[in-house]
DNA sequence: ATAGCTATTGCGCGAAACGCGCAATAGTGC
DNA sequence: GCACTATTGCGCGTTTCGCGCAATAGCTAT
């Protein structure tokens, strides 16, 4: 792949990001290149998800709207939705939640944005990023460490800052669930939040679309609590959902619409 | 204005911001109208904000995109950016600096994003999403109640949070500086954590743009304290900048390319 | 209720942008 | 040095876009 054109695609993609907006003549004029193949570029660099093109340019796209756009094309998209709506159903007026970090919590939280008198706490900036103008919800933010993966905090200073709060509702994400260990994470970390989280609320959600449900990607666990509640969306496998019961946790099965089956 | 038209105009931004990419002819067979309409629709969407347009169809544009991309084509980004480049070059590595919350201090996080062994906190949600995947960053966030306006943390919590730790460097930004009174706020909570973060960092930089040099727009005071220095772009007026000298004030002039002068 | 006014809609047209195939060319690697 | 691959420019047909115009639908005030 010869140097000039990674290097003007490189530049490209500068250009866009400080600008925010560019058009095609305008590229074409300032590399001295055909607008066939600035379009090229444009396309190319589309493809990798780095820019998005309009007509006759492109727009720059940050990390996070990349992400969030990857992710709503995805499959899981509609039962995240879904458990969202009925998630934020649960959330009477005058209420303080906490939601955990994740794309789900995020779902919940999308949900929340037209509310009023709610007070919503996250660990998460996936939840952030969709109340960030949200002006009729009280929005606070625990604080800590960034983790990348999940775009969430965790640490010291976040355990600190959940110390001093209770809430009448917390909705936990998770990577995978299974019935004899509860939730599973990457690292310890993780599930002690988790489970210090839980145990500052009186009503505990675990949200999880059907597809994690009974898978264990890593091996750090927090067991469910008594009372604690599954929320799953309607492409559950009965099977697994009575592994759960069997074990007396209650399971709410969600169909597509938000409400429970 | 007649309701179905706005009425189809709610339809297409949820349906944009559900799916995140939809299309004209799409669009046109959903509601039953022509590919033109649709077209009138999107162009008076775009218009406002609230949707991208692409060639045969609109994107979805989340709000921190929209304020992000408004906030480009203003003139003072050029000398944000210029004052971010120079903040950025002041902070050697491993160290930890302490980033307030608004979009001149946005700009500085932006030129950190590539940086390594370094651990940046904030205060701010621009500079959160500005560091979000920046893998070589340790990225903290010290917590609290999120304030709209400068989308930023406010709070018991936050100043809980400042009193653990304390910083080689702080950036501060401001809504609007004079030499006598230092910087201005809309209220008082937000000067006192400035000043309580002034307080726990060894270099305290306050970053304005020159259009807010000598403004005062509103009456929360917090006075430059000893060693502060005042970074400011080349479009600040010389006699605006001689006043803060004259008073024993650092100012730092940057100019476009963001050297100081 | 009705008359008047404004916003909206559909349609047709010319202009602009786009995608694709082809041949020439410039870099790259062996 | 030579073969190979990626890139580029150009021309083509296709799609989309924007605008003006006339008809219509909805809102408002009397």
């Amino acid at each position: 792949m010869p140097r000039p054109a990674r290097d003007r695609r490189a530049d490209i993609l500068r250009l866009a990001n400080t600008s925010g907006l560019t058009s095609v003549t305008e590229l074409s004029r300032a590399f001295g290149v055909t607008a066939s193949t600035i379009r090229r570029d444009l396309a190319q660099l589309e493809s990798t998800g780095q820019l998005a093109r309009t007509y006759g340019g492109a727009m720059a796209v940050d990390a996070q709207q990349e992400a969030s756009l990857r992710q709503r094309s995805t499959e899981a998209f509609a039962a995240k939705r879904a458990i969202g709506v009925w998630a934020a159903a649960q959330i009477g007026a005058r209420e303080t939640v906490l939601l955990d970090a994740g794309t789900t919590t995020g779902a919940v939280a999308r949900e929340l944005a037209g509310r009023r008198e709610l007070r919503v706490v996250t660990t998460g900036l996936t939840v952030l990023h969709e109340l960030a103008n949200a002006s009729e919800v009280r929005v606070e933010c625990l604080g800590g460490t960034l983790r990348q993966l999940s775009q969430g905090f965790v640490g010291p200073l976040t355990e600190a800052a959940l110390e001093r709060m209770t809430f009448d509702r917390v909705f936990l994400g998770a990577d995978g669930v299974t019935a004899e260990h509860g939730i599973c994470e990457a690292d310890s970390q993780q599930t002690r939040l988790k489970e210090l989280m839980a145990s500052r609320a009186d009503q505990v959600y675990v949200l999880v679309h059907a597809a994690k449900l009974g898978q264990r990607p890593f091996h750090a666990h927090a067991p469910f609590g008594p009372g604690w509640k599954l929320v799953t969306d309607a492409d559950a496998d009965p099977a697994s959902t009575a592994d759960f019961r069997d074990r007396g946790i209650e399971v709410i099965v969600v169909n597509t619409n938000g409400h429970a089956q």
